[in-house]
DNA sequence: CTGTTAGCGCTTTCAC
DNA sequence: GTGAAAGCGCTAACAG
């Protein structure tokens, strides 16, 4: 149904490889010509196929992106960033979702595997080395992001920024620090917990089991993480969560349950989504260059899909943002 | 580098041909050989090409879904939620960002265009008509989420839920009832604005044109929005939002003025997004059924991309969840 | 500068 | 039941 390049050159009296050089400018067809089949090609309405092409040229334009789910604010958010710097280098966008089970995983790389996408980036994978690196063989590079061990990776140091968020709390003169993790699978959970026991432990404060938790990432896992808390003999008079929908829930939770934020209790959040300014009170949380991230993410992978040197294994540092969710300990 | 058709067959010591019938199951080659084939290809670590499949077949499996912003809770729910039904359906997703401007949203368009995607999906469509049916007469099929006025299009009864929303405050006794709605070019915004207009018609209300306002579909609308209705003489004592977003904005600058949801004024807003009961206060919203939105949407796409009549136009209606961010007015 | 031709990996008649 | 061969729409040598 659609025109295709057969029929441009029918109408334009040429050899179908010269509209095929005129539509891809190439210097060796004449100006006037290739003026002129362009204008034509126009005028027909011509798609040019990308399928077609990419049967011929082994490289579709097409990078995969497989994420846990995108309605998590962080994501989306890399996401729609990953997709402004893939334009730009005229690649489109699959999006597959994994869930969070490692099956699910791969099945969402397989389906990427079939439609030959020249890349695959994931953010917060699971999957085992060994697979990535048969994905890899068939010449279909595969970028991590949040996931260290992984030689084409980017990705934040948790470590520090998790420090970093528990120390502006002891700054503040808070002693009874709560953390509320992510999920087991989150591998960057168990790095900015690290983090948190650092900071304690730098400053010669014993960190409390009782005050660690797991939640599920969510919001709803932070306000029912919190409700525990609140039950407590001695609450806690700070917490700090692994991402802001985390700690949207916790302060949810508090403020529910008639206490203050930041009065009776401080709240950090991680990542500092586009909603983490606005809510009231505004978040205090650890902002990671999302920008960055996307960027060298699809640069890295458009470097190994057409075999140039890749930049190395990249780490970009948390930047802690201060805003009112946090106050000193009373 | 991938394995191909070719090179099991040459395993398998048959014709390439039989073992495109064998891996499609196709019952007319011998269910031994068939087996036998399968294994091997499995073995091989084969991997079929969705792309020369697409050329050979004229049909990709992958829907193009073409959206302002997934960031937009609403929009990555619809999403998430189509990739479910399409995944079901053997289709994959390509992810397109159009921005605001109707002239991304043709190139994003475009782009699903030159990959033959089987058909697009739409939210927020503010494409015009003719270029839809020239894409359209192309053999590939667009669908519309939240647009009337196009044969193939799923909607809300956004008329009707906006007066759900508006009838609500007044019966909580409000008469000073304010909307805040989304940009000029969502369409639905228009809806939901006459929906609330009617309502308060019906109960003898006249509209105060100093009580709309235009947001931008962001939180940060909904904040400055919020702002300018308390520096008036008389504020609204309750604030229907075009969408629940623009809501936590207006929240957030009633709770910084020192004032009270629902005590001081009660908030509306409209999606009923996964955040929305969980923030404090809980929020009274519209809930869209996406479910079945994204649902029907994948259904009449691949009804459309198989020549399979397709269902007709669908409106779904809006549902009210009332929740503690509204209470009658003091 | 332009035309001819051989694929890319697969499906699908058409023969046998 | 299986094989041979044409063709999907395009690119990229190879000739001229």
């Amino acid at each position: 149904m659609p025109v295709t390049m057969d029929d441009v050159a029918r109408a334009a009296g040429v050899a179908l490889s010269t509209v095929s050089r005129a539509l891809s400018d190439n210097p060796r067809v004449n100006v006037a010509t290739r003026a002129q089949i362009q204008k034509l090609a126009r005028e027909m309405g011509y798609v040019p196929s990308a399928i077609a092409r990419g049967l011929a040229t082994k490289r579709t334009y097409a990078l995969g992106v497989v994420v846990h789910d995108i309605v998590d604010p962080f994501q989306a958010e890399l996401v729609r960033l990953i997709d402004m710097r893939a334009l730009e280098l005229g690649y489109s966008l699959l999006l597959s979702h994994s869930g969070d089970e490692e099956q699910r995983e791969q099945q969402a790389i397989n389906i990427l595997r079939q439609q030959r996408v020249d890349a695959i980036i994931m953010p917060d994978s699971s999957v085992s080395d060994s697979f990535l690196s048969q994905v890899a063989s068939e010449g279909m590079p595969v970028v991590l992001l949040n996931r260290m061990s992984y030689p084409y990776s980017i990705e934040i140091d948790n470590v520090g920024a998790g420090e970093m968020a528990a120390i502006h709390l002891l700054d503040l003169g808070h002693r009874r620090i709560a953390y509320i993790g992510g999920t087991r699978t989150q591998p960057e959970n168990d790095d900015r917990q690290s983090g948190y026991a650092r900071a304690l432990e730098k400053r010669g404060q014993s960190v409390d089991p009782a005050l660690i938790t797991l939640g599920n990432g969510w919001s709803d896992g932070g306000r029912d993480c919190m409700r525990e808390f609140l039950k407590l003999a001695h609450p806690p008079t700070a917490v700090f969560c692994y991402n802001d929908l985390t700690a949207f829930g916790a302060i949810g939770a508090i403020q529910a349950a008639g206490l203050r934020v930041p009065q009776d209790i401080s709240v950090v959040g991680f990542d500092d989504i586009a909603l983490a300014s606005i809510l009231h009170p505004p978040l205090t949380s650890i902002a990671q260059d999302k920008e960055q991230m996307a960027k060298l993410a699809v640069e890295m992978a458009h470097a190994l899909a057409t075999g140039k040197p890749a930049a190395p294994r990249t780490i970009l540092p948390g930047r802690l943002v201060v805003r009112a969710s946090t106050a000193a300990c009373s």
